[in-house]
DNA sequence: ATTTTATATTGCAATATTACGATAAAGCAA
DNA sequence: TTGCTTTATCGTAATATTGCAATATAAAAT
Protein backbone atom coordinates (compact mmCIF):
# COMPACT_ATOMS: atom_id res chain seq x y z
CA UNK A 1 0.00 0.00 0.00
CA UNK A 2 0.80 3.72 0.29
CA UNK A 3 0.19 4.77 -3.09
CA UNK A 4 -2.41 7.59 -3.66
CA UNK A 5 -5.81 6.02 -5.59
CA UNK A 6 -5.00 8.53 -8.09
CA UNK A 7 -7.79 6.26 -10.38
CA UNK A 8 -10.45 6.67 -8.20
CA UNK A 9 -10.82 10.84 -8.30
CA UNK A 10 -12.01 13.08 -11.41
CA UNK A 11 -9.19 14.30 -13.50
CA UNK A 12 -10.08 17.84 -12.34
CA UNK A 13 -9.00 17.13 -8.47
CA UNK A 14 -6.43 15.42 -10.34
CA UNK A 15 -4.76 18.19 -11.85
CA UNK A 16 -5.57 20.56 -9.09
CA UNK A 17 -3.92 18.44 -6.42
CA UNK A 18 -0.61 18.17 -8.87
CA UNK A 19 -0.65 21.90 -9.18
CA UNK A 20 -0.60 22.19 -5.38
CA UNK A 21 1.91 19.47 -5.13
CA UNK A 22 4.26 21.22 -6.90
CA UNK A 23 3.40 24.15 -4.62
CA UNK A 24 3.69 22.10 -1.28
CA UNK A 25 7.18 22.86 -0.32
CA UNK A 26 8.32 25.88 0.67
CA UNK A 27 11.78 26.22 -1.82
CA UNK A 28 9.34 25.62 -4.75
CA UNK A 29 7.27 28.69 -3.44
CA UNK A 30 10.41 30.77 -2.83
CA UNK A 31 11.78 29.54 -6.41
CA UNK A 32 8.50 30.36 -8.32
CA UNK A 33 8.10 33.71 -6.61
CA UNK A 34 11.59 34.96 -7.21
CA UNK A 35 11.52 33.66 -11.08
CA UNK A 36 8.01 35.95 -11.21
CA UNK A 37 9.70 39.09 -10.14
CA UNK A 38 12.95 38.78 -12.09
CA UNK A 39 13.23 39.35 -15.80
CA UNK A 40 15.47 35.87 -16.13
CA UNK A 41 16.92 33.75 -14.21
CA UNK A 42 20.28 31.76 -13.94
CA UNK A 43 19.73 28.26 -11.75
CA UNK A 44 22.80 29.37 -10.28
CA UNK A 45 21.32 32.22 -8.74
CA UNK A 46 19.02 30.30 -6.61
CA UNK A 47 21.58 28.24 -5.17
CA UNK A 48 22.52 31.52 -3.38
CA UNK A 49 19.22 32.60 -3.31
CA UNK A 50 17.22 29.58 -1.52
CA UNK A 51 20.30 28.35 0.25
CA UNK A 52 20.05 24.39 -1.31
CA UNK A 53 22.28 22.59 -2.65
CA UNK A 54 22.90 23.33 -6.78
CA UNK A 55 21.10 19.48 -7.16
CA UNK A 56 18.52 19.97 -4.95
CA UNK A 57 17.39 22.62 -7.11
CA UNK A 58 18.00 21.73 -10.06
CA UNK A 59 15.07 18.66 -8.49
CA UNK A 60 12.98 21.85 -7.66
CA UNK A 61 12.84 23.46 -10.80
CA UNK A 62 12.50 19.96 -12.34
CA UNK A 63 9.12 19.66 -10.57
CA UNK A 64 7.74 22.97 -11.64
CA UNK A 65 8.93 22.42 -15.22
CA UNK A 66 6.57 19.22 -14.89
CA UNK A 67 3.63 21.22 -14.59
CA UNK A 68 4.24 23.77 -17.68
CA UNK A 69 5.33 26.59 -15.15
CA UNK A 70 8.48 27.57 -16.53
CA UNK A 71 9.67 28.22 -20.33
CA UNK A 72 13.76 28.46 -20.71
CA UNK A 73 15.66 29.47 -23.55
CA UNK A 74 19.40 30.31 -23.67
CA UNK A 75 20.62 34.11 -23.14
CA UNK A 76 24.46 34.17 -23.95
CA UNK A 77 25.79 31.19 -21.78
CA UNK A 78 23.32 30.66 -19.44
CA UNK A 79 20.29 28.27 -19.59
CA UNK A 80 17.49 31.15 -18.92
CA UNK A 81 14.03 29.85 -16.53
CA UNK A 82 11.00 32.40 -17.04
CA UNK A 83 7.98 32.08 -16.31
CA UNK A 84 5.39 30.97 -18.65
CA UNK A 85 2.54 33.33 -17.99
CA UNK A 86 -0.51 31.69 -19.87
CA UNK A 87 0.62 28.78 -17.83
CA UNK A 88 0.22 30.81 -14.75
CA UNK A 89 -2.73 32.35 -15.12
CA UNK A 90 -4.51 28.94 -15.92
CA UNK A 91 -3.13 28.04 -12.84
CA UNK A 92 -4.33 31.06 -11.14
CA UNK A 93 -7.66 30.38 -12.64
CA UNK A 94 -8.05 26.53 -11.38
CA UNK A 95 -7.18 28.05 -7.46
CA UNK A 96 -9.83 30.76 -7.99
CA UNK A 97 -12.85 28.39 -9.87
CA UNK A 98 -11.65 26.16 -6.56
CA UNK A 99 -12.40 28.54 -3.67
CA UNK A 100 -14.47 30.08 -5.22
CA UNK A 101 -17.99 27.56 -4.73
CA UNK A 102 -19.09 27.84 -1.28
CA UNK A 103 -22.19 27.15 0.41
CA UNK A 104 -22.52 29.93 2.93
CA UNK A 105 -25.43 28.82 4.70
CA UNK A 106 -24.02 25.81 6.75
CA UNK A 107 -23.62 24.94 10.80
CA UNK B 1 18.78 13.47 4.99
CA UNK B 2 15.63 14.41 3.32
CA UNK B 3 13.39 16.41 5.89
CA UNK B 4 12.67 19.89 4.45
CA UNK B 5 14.64 22.71 5.55
CA UNK B 6 11.38 24.80 6.34
CA UNK B 7 13.68 26.76 8.70
CA UNK B 8 15.78 28.65 6.26
CA UNK B 9 12.47 29.52 4.27
CA UNK B 10 10.17 32.36 5.23
CA UNK B 11 7.39 32.48 7.11
CA UNK B 12 4.80 33.16 4.27
CA UNK B 13 6.49 30.51 1.79
CA UNK B 14 6.14 28.08 4.78
CA UNK B 15 2.82 28.69 5.13
CA UNK B 16 1.86 28.77 1.48
CA UNK B 17 3.66 25.39 1.37
CA UNK B 18 1.94 24.11 3.97
CA UNK B 19 -1.85 25.06 3.00
CA UNK B 20 -0.50 23.59 -0.72
CA UNK B 21 0.24 20.45 1.31
CA UNK B 22 -3.38 20.31 2.62
CA UNK B 23 -4.66 20.25 -1.34
CA UNK B 24 -1.59 18.27 -2.71
CA UNK B 25 -3.87 15.35 -2.32
CA UNK B 26 -7.07 14.61 -5.09
CA UNK B 27 -8.70 13.20 -1.73
CA UNK B 28 -8.74 15.87 -0.17
CA UNK B 29 -9.08 18.38 -3.06
CA UNK B 30 -12.46 15.71 -3.39
CA UNK B 31 -13.45 16.11 0.23
CA UNK B 32 -13.38 19.71 0.35
CA UNK B 33 -15.26 20.20 -2.99
CA UNK B 34 -18.13 18.17 -1.75
CA UNK B 35 -18.48 19.56 2.18
CA UNK B 36 -17.85 23.00 0.90
CA UNK B 37 -20.65 22.66 -1.39
CA UNK B 38 -23.12 20.76 1.70
CA UNK B 39 -25.18 22.53 4.58
CA UNK B 40 -23.54 20.21 6.38
CA UNK B 41 -21.07 16.90 6.12
CA UNK B 42 -20.83 13.45 8.04
CA UNK B 43 -17.89 11.42 7.56
CA UNK B 44 -19.38 7.93 6.68
CA UNK B 45 -21.20 10.10 3.53
CA UNK B 46 -17.26 10.76 2.60
CA UNK B 47 -16.74 7.05 2.61
CA UNK B 48 -18.93 6.42 0.19
CA UNK B 49 -18.77 9.79 -2.32
CA UNK B 50 -15.29 9.55 -2.26
CA UNK B 51 -14.32 5.64 -1.98
CA UNK B 52 -11.27 5.39 0.48
CA UNK B 53 -12.19 3.16 4.18
CA UNK B 54 -13.07 5.37 7.37
CA UNK B 55 -9.56 5.22 8.83
CA UNK B 56 -8.03 7.17 5.65
CA UNK B 57 -11.00 9.34 5.04
CA UNK B 58 -10.49 10.56 9.08
CA UNK B 59 -6.65 10.89 8.29
CA UNK B 60 -7.73 13.15 5.71
CA UNK B 61 -9.66 14.94 7.41
CA UNK B 62 -7.52 15.65 10.01
CA UNK B 63 -5.23 17.03 7.62
CA UNK B 64 -7.59 19.58 6.78
CA UNK B 65 -8.52 20.59 10.09
CA UNK B 66 -5.25 20.89 11.06
CA UNK B 67 -4.91 24.12 8.59
CA UNK B 68 -8.23 25.23 10.71
CA UNK B 69 -10.38 24.71 6.87
CA UNK B 70 -13.15 22.71 8.89
CA UNK B 71 -15.37 23.54 12.60
CA UNK B 72 -16.86 20.81 13.64
CA UNK B 73 -20.31 21.15 15.67
CA UNK B 74 -22.49 18.12 16.76
CA UNK B 75 -25.82 17.95 14.97
CA UNK B 76 -28.30 15.39 16.80
CA UNK B 77 -26.27 12.36 16.92
CA UNK B 78 -23.81 13.21 13.79
CA UNK B 79 -20.64 15.35 13.88
CA UNK B 80 -20.87 17.89 11.68
CA UNK B 81 -17.91 18.77 9.96
CA UNK B 82 -18.58 22.46 7.93
CA UNK B 83 -16.01 24.56 6.43
CA UNK B 84 -14.68 27.54 8.66
CA UNK B 85 -15.24 30.03 5.74
CA UNK B 86 -13.22 32.61 7.12
CA UNK B 87 -10.47 30.35 7.06
CA UNK B 88 -10.96 29.50 3.88
CA UNK B 89 -11.50 33.30 2.57
CA UNK B 90 -7.64 33.57 3.86
CA UNK B 91 -7.10 30.51 1.85
CA UNK B 92 -7.94 32.39 -1.41
CA UNK B 93 -6.72 35.36 -0.63
CA UNK B 94 -3.26 33.80 -0.14
CA UNK B 95 -3.38 31.95 -3.38
CA UNK B 96 -4.61 34.97 -5.09
CA UNK B 97 -1.47 37.37 -3.61
CA UNK B 98 1.09 34.79 -4.85
CA UNK B 99 -0.57 34.33 -8.16
CA UNK B 100 -1.00 38.48 -8.93
CA UNK B 101 2.81 39.17 -9.07
CA UNK B 102 4.43 38.01 -11.70
CA UNK B 103 6.69 40.30 -14.28
CA UNK B 104 5.35 40.28 -17.65
CA UNK B 105 8.81 41.25 -18.94
CA UNK B 106 10.57 38.16 -19.29
CA UNK B 107 12.42 36.42 -22.31
C1' DA C 1 -27.40 -2.44 30.02
C1' DT C 2 -26.54 -3.93 25.48
C1' DT C 3 -26.29 -3.25 20.75
C1' DT C 4 -25.72 -0.43 16.92
C1' DT C 5 -23.68 3.29 14.45
C1' DA C 6 -20.21 6.82 13.61
C1' DT C 7 -15.72 8.47 14.13
C1' DA C 8 -10.81 8.32 15.94
C1' DT C 9 -6.45 6.05 16.91
C1' DT C 10 -2.84 2.61 16.41
C1' DG C 11 0.35 -0.08 13.93
C1' DC C 12 2.41 -1.31 9.95
C1' DA C 13 3.74 -1.96 5.02
C1' DA C 14 4.23 0.29 0.58
C1' DT C 15 5.42 4.24 -1.74
C1' DA C 16 6.97 9.07 -2.39
C1' DT C 17 9.71 13.04 -1.31
C1' DT C 18 13.75 15.55 0.10
C1' DA C 19 18.50 16.41 0.16
C1' DC C 20 23.12 16.13 -1.23
C1' DG C 21 27.77 14.15 -2.67
C1' DA C 22 29.70 12.40 -6.70
C1' DT C 23 29.79 12.63 -11.30
C1' DA C 24 28.47 13.71 -16.04
C1' DA C 25 27.45 16.78 -19.79
C1' DA C 26 27.56 21.05 -22.30
C1' DG C 27 29.02 25.42 -23.42
C1' DC C 28 32.49 29.19 -23.23
C1' DA C 29 37.31 31.09 -22.58
C1' DA C 30 42.05 30.84 -22.72
C1' DT D 1 42.86 21.22 -26.66
C1' DT D 2 42.45 22.27 -21.77
C1' DG D 3 40.28 24.26 -18.11
C1' DC D 4 36.33 26.75 -16.12
C1' DT D 5 31.51 27.49 -15.20
C1' DT D 6 26.89 26.05 -15.15
C1' DT D 7 23.34 22.76 -15.06
C1' DA D 8 21.67 17.80 -15.08
C1' DT D 9 21.68 13.08 -13.54
C1' DC D 10 22.78 9.15 -10.48
C1' DG D 11 22.93 6.88 -6.24
C1' DT D 12 21.62 6.70 -1.74
C1' DA D 13 20.06 7.80 2.99
C1' DA D 14 16.65 10.04 5.76
C1' DT D 15 12.11 11.33 6.26
C1' DA D 16 7.16 11.83 5.03
C1' DT D 17 2.89 10.28 3.11
C1' DT D 18 -0.68 7.02 1.94
C1' DG D 19 -3.80 3.39 2.97
C1' DC D 20 -6.05 0.03 5.56
C1' DA D 21 -6.97 -3.73 9.07
C1' DA D 22 -7.60 -3.95 13.75
C1' DT D 23 -9.05 -1.75 17.52
C1' DA D 24 -10.78 1.87 20.53
C1' DT D 25 -14.05 5.39 21.77
C1' DA D 26 -18.40 7.66 22.09
C1' DA D 27 -23.03 8.68 21.35
C1' DA D 28 -27.72 7.02 20.17
C1' DA D 29 -31.09 3.39 19.85
C1' DT D 30 -33.12 -0.67 21.53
Amino acid sequence: MGASKTHIFSPTHNELAQIAKVMAHPARVAILEYISKQDACICNDLVDVIGLAQPTISQHLNEIKKIGLLKGTFEGKNLCYCINQERWEELQQAFHTFFSNINRNCC
